[in-house]
RNA sequence: AGGGGUGUAGCCAAGCUGGUAAAGGCAACGGGUUUUGGUCCCGUCAUACGAGGGUUCGAAUCCUUCCACCCCUGCCA
């Protein structure tokens, strides 16, 4: 509903651009979310995208979509089309902005002879083992390259045979002149382009030398006249480099580096190189596994947009490390659910229960709100009979002390239904509770009765005859450990995944359940939100449980067993 | 001859041009309302700002020393 209650306060990037802005240095400002089109995007990255878009919405201005694709032994088009759709997804929109750091090699390549003119940059035959080894450490200076000072001339021809592909991969690289003793080691003669001669997902085979990093971004922002560029702490040591080449190049527009700290969340791990691992060894179903911190996981498993982008709001940027607790992310989660999801009824661990006064060839039709709080959602219709299901929870043999739900002599609404009164327990042969008699009371139809009889309990249920059976994919936090990269007791990432991470159950829904698309997102009353999943037939739908609902009584029980 | 960053409650995070109350959110804990033990509402929750010195009538805010943690030695981004 509402998207924000209290005025964000102004992070530092707000503060610098409000003094950008209010000092003349810009008058507009320009943004972009660089992605490199390697794998998923995931919250860290929702964090980011929320970041750049929102700052380009909040002041007028634009943000681009921009692939950083200069490595294409890792790059695919499958990843730039799920960029894409998750940003959309996210409620972004790029406009006429969609940009391939690929669409400047031209133009990199003749920057990059200008930086040989300029004698600033030089083709380096030494190994990659030397150059290693010549960087120095990093309280050591690093060595010159013996190839440091070829002419401009030599450098020229060198680097053009490196694009014609007349040199071998490996056999050189074309290196920024700047000093190999340089504190910062980012500094030490950084390796601008490398041969590679494999197809790029864009450009195929049109070229065999392709831009570092380093090289790319600045002249791409430059480029595009990005006015802030804003990404992660780990690259503030690159920020002199980014500076060193626009200083040589000198291009009309002057792009300036700001970084914020990443985003840590308790339970998770958000290292595209975690994720993949866990696709790729089978942890998770896939990318979109509705587990995974990614977007695509997280709005498979109900998550809205809204929720998201309320989530990254409310965590503030800052340059501090930070872990936020996940708890927060489903707080956001069921603060949006909570007033936009519609209430329904589904059992996901079914008792059977029998109205023993209530005649057998009989049912009722029960007309529902969709949403107690919000009429304009409309009603169901729900069915009611002899023969109900109604949680495994609510019912207990020996009640403890405030369990108000159903128990032997005890009495309990049955949601917008009636009263009943649980008789006597049926049971297997192994002893267990299979079924439930139970007899009504007719004068509480609807749920309420007029002589103010307290019915302290509200249970949901289902009519058996009537439900439709479906798959419960109950989620949970995909590691047990609050820091999972917390790797100092010796164990891996992968010791702490948690094994009931899904539980997968056979629910008995209402019928209107049955009726609803993939994606469709809803409240089982008392029990959490659930998310329509593709997966399902119409013989046997799917849901995924999105989040679960506050479960106050579950604190008190472990409380009292605290306590006992 | 290392360099670059960061330290405010259990978790995020304002405040940083110094001025009697150190925002806000999550979590937690009390209480109220409730045909979801949900929602909602009310209340509690840092004599304290990594530590020590100093400047000042007055410092989380300025100076100084120290400590802790993070990042950097890819032909990855």
């Amino acid at each position: 509903m509402s998207e924000t209650n209290t005025a964000p306060t102004r992070d530092f990037i707000r503060q610098i651009i409000d003094a950008d802005l209010a000092g003349g240095k810009h008058t507009g400002v320009v943004t972009r979310f660089p992605p490199e089109p390697n794998g998923y995007l995931h919250i860290g990255h929702a964090k980011s995208i929320c970041l750049n878009f929102g700052l380009a919405k909040e002041y007028g201005g634009r943000c681009h979509l921009r692939f950083d694709d200069t490595n294409p032994t890792k790059e695919e088009t499958e990843y730039v089309e799920s960029i894409q759709g998750d940003v959309r997804w996210m409620g972004f929109d790029w406009g006429e902005h969609l940009h391939y750091a690929s669409d400047y090699f031209e133009q990199l390549h003749d920057f990059a002879v200008e930086l040989i003119r300029q004698g600033k940059a030089y083709v380096d035959h030494q190994s990659a083992e030397e150059i290693r080894a010549n960087r120095g450490t990093l309280t050591e200076p690093g060595k010159n390259s013996p190839y440091r000072d070829r002419s401009v001339e030599e450098n020229l021809e060198l680097f053009a045979r490196m694009r014609a592909g007349e040199l071998a991969e490996g056999e050189c690289v074309l290196r920024a002149k700047i000093d190999m003793a340089s504190p910062n080691v980012v500094l030490r003669d950084p390796t601008l382009y490398r041969i590679r001669k494999v197809s790029h997902h864009r450009t195929g085979d049109a070229w065999c030398i392709y831009p570092m990093y380093d090289f790319t971004h600045c002249l791409s922002d430059a480029i595009e006249c990005v006015t802030h560029s804003i990404c992660t702490l780990e690259f503030e040591n690159n920020r002199a480099l980014y500076d060193w080449v626009l200083d040589q190049i000198k291009p009309a527009c002057r792009p300036r580096q700001y970084e914020f700290a990443r985003l840590n969340m308790t339970y998770t791990v958000l290292s595209k190189r975690r994720l993949i691992q866990l696709v790729k060894e089978g942890h998770v179903s896939g990318w979109d596994d509705p587990r995974m911190p990614t977007i695509s996981g997280m709005r498979r498993r109900g998550v809205t947009p809204e929720a998201l982008r309320t989530f990254c709001e409310r965590i503030g940027v800052a340059k501090a490390d930070n872990m936020v607790d996940v708890a927060l992310l489903e707080f956001c989660i069921r603060e949006d659910l909570n007033a936009r999801a519609p209430r329904v009824m589904g059992v996901i661990n079914p008792l059977k229960v029998t109205i023993e006064n209530y005649p057998e060839d009989r049912v009722e039709e029960f007309e529902m709100p969709l949403h107690p709080e919000d009429e304009s959602m409309g009603t169901r219709k729900v069915p009611f009979s002899r023969t109900l299901w109604v949680e495994r929870d609510d019912f207990r043999e020996e009640a403890p002390k405030k369990f108000h739900r159903l128990y032997p002599g005890n009495e309990v609404r049955l949601r917008y239904a009636y009263y009943v009164t649980c008789k006597d327990v049926v049971r297997n042969a192994d002893g267990e509770v299979v079924e439930l008699i139970c007899t009504y009371d007719p004068a509480s139809r609807g749920g309420w009765s007029e002589d103010g009889r307290k019915v302290k309990g509200t249970l949901h249920w289902v009519s058996a005859e009537h439900a439709v059976a479906a798959e419960a994919r109950l989620y949970d936090r995909l590691f047990t450990k609050e820091n999972p990269m917390d790797t100092r007791d010796g164990s891996d990432f992968k010791d702490h995944i948690n094994p009931d991470s899904l539980q997968v159950r056979t629910a008995y829904l209402e019928p209107y359940l049955g009726t609803v698309a993939d994606g469709y997102v809803c409240q089982f009353e008392r029990l959490g939100y659930f998310c329509k999943d593709r997966d399902g037939t119409p013989e046997k739908p799917v849901f995924n449980r999105t989040v679960t609902l506050r479960d106050s009584w579950a604190r008190i029980e472990r409380q009292t067993d605290a306590k006992g």
